[in-house]
DNA sequence: CGTCATTGTGCAACTAGTTGCACAATGACG
DNA sequence: CGTCATTGTGCAACTAGTTGCACAATGACG
């Protein structure tokens, strides 16, 4: 139940389309909770329908028919009653290290080829996420308010440092000395 | 598309029933792909019927009604195959962070206690994997045939270590100097 | 022999996310 | 004025995972 979550946070930081949200998602919110757009209209027509946002009275006709959305103060009880809520962390998915683990019984026959290019993949994002920070959180603005904004991103540079850190390693273990790739 | 793969995986190891595959799932492949016995016996029938696996005749009558399946060449190969695809990482989804993210908005009450209790989780999974690392791959024995499944666990073992750093730092960043934690 | 815990298999309904498409309104351009 | 790119909303069908339950067979125990 987390994309309503993710939508109603949104909205309240600015009031949006549907299309205007699936476009900030894309660079902002959508880095650890993406979703599309259909998956989005349907939440906000969900979240309308139980009170908790509207449709703003527009302003001048639009391109399209443009819908602008703002938080009802029932949706924003709800949004701060989920953020002090025990969730467990989700179960780890992730179809890498099970291809790895099935490679260790079928043999790893292309299987470095790909570590190569998820390295390149997770290197990209580490970039992007250093841009963000050095655009949004210059060290000499240490603003308070900003603290959980800073955090969060911080999760996501943890997270693909992980990454290229453990993908090096990796692929220096098969590439190196005594190395049998393709063994079955 | 990733469970079937991993129950072919499994089954390669050692041919086994559906709930002995879910027992074994539970302490070694279900930490990177999680699975319930309702949705591996799903998947047992659907890969019987592609002729990826097929029942054991029984040796002598069992608890239950029980079958044993073991994977056939087809299903071998299928999984050679699915090794060497080309296939992204999985986008990052993660709750903790968009709550994170919330609390920016709404305020953090509770969030720190959370924190709290999602590190405890991380550390003890943190140390299974180091008690596995010991019981399985103890330093002299670094045979070749195991580096994969070595990487894997080394995998698991460094995501668990991201997670209690960032866990750990976030939490001084909340409750440090200057902090102000119930801001809305 | 009856009862109960354990081992074992599986269906049904639901939830969340994905994929493919349809179509409406407007402004720019020839 | 006609056409086309762009902005915008949304339905439908499907896929994968979750939750709640039913029920069969066997062995242990009183």
């Amino acid at each position: 139940m987390s994309l309503p979550h993710a939508i109603l946070t949104a909205l309240l930081e600015k009031p949006s389309s549907g299309l205007e949200l699936t476009r900030r998602f894309d660079r902002s919110i959508g880095y650890f909770w993406p979703s599309t757009h259909q998956q989005i209209y349907r939440e906000l027509g969900k979240l309308e329908q139980a009170g908790h946002i509207r449709v703003l009275p527009a302003a001048q006709p639009a391109r399209g028919q443009k819908k602008e959305y703002e938080v009802l103060p029932a949706g924003r009880e709800e949004l701060a009653a989920w953020v002090a809520l025990a969730e467990d962390p989700r179960p780890v998915r992730d179809p890498l290290l099970l291809r790895m683990r099935a490679a260790a019984v079928v043999g790893a026959p292309g299987l470095a080829e790909e570590l190569h290019r998820h390295l390149a993949l997770h290197r990209r994002q580490l970039e992007e996420y250093l841009e963000i920070e050095k655009r949004d959180f210059p060290p000499e603005r240490t603003a308070d308010e900003d603290r959980l904004r800073r955090l969060v991103l911080r999760g996501g540079i943890d997270l693909e440092t992980f990454w290229t850190g453990w993908l090096t390693g990796a692929i220096d273990d098969l590439e190196g000395p005594g190395a049998a790739p393709d063994r079955v």
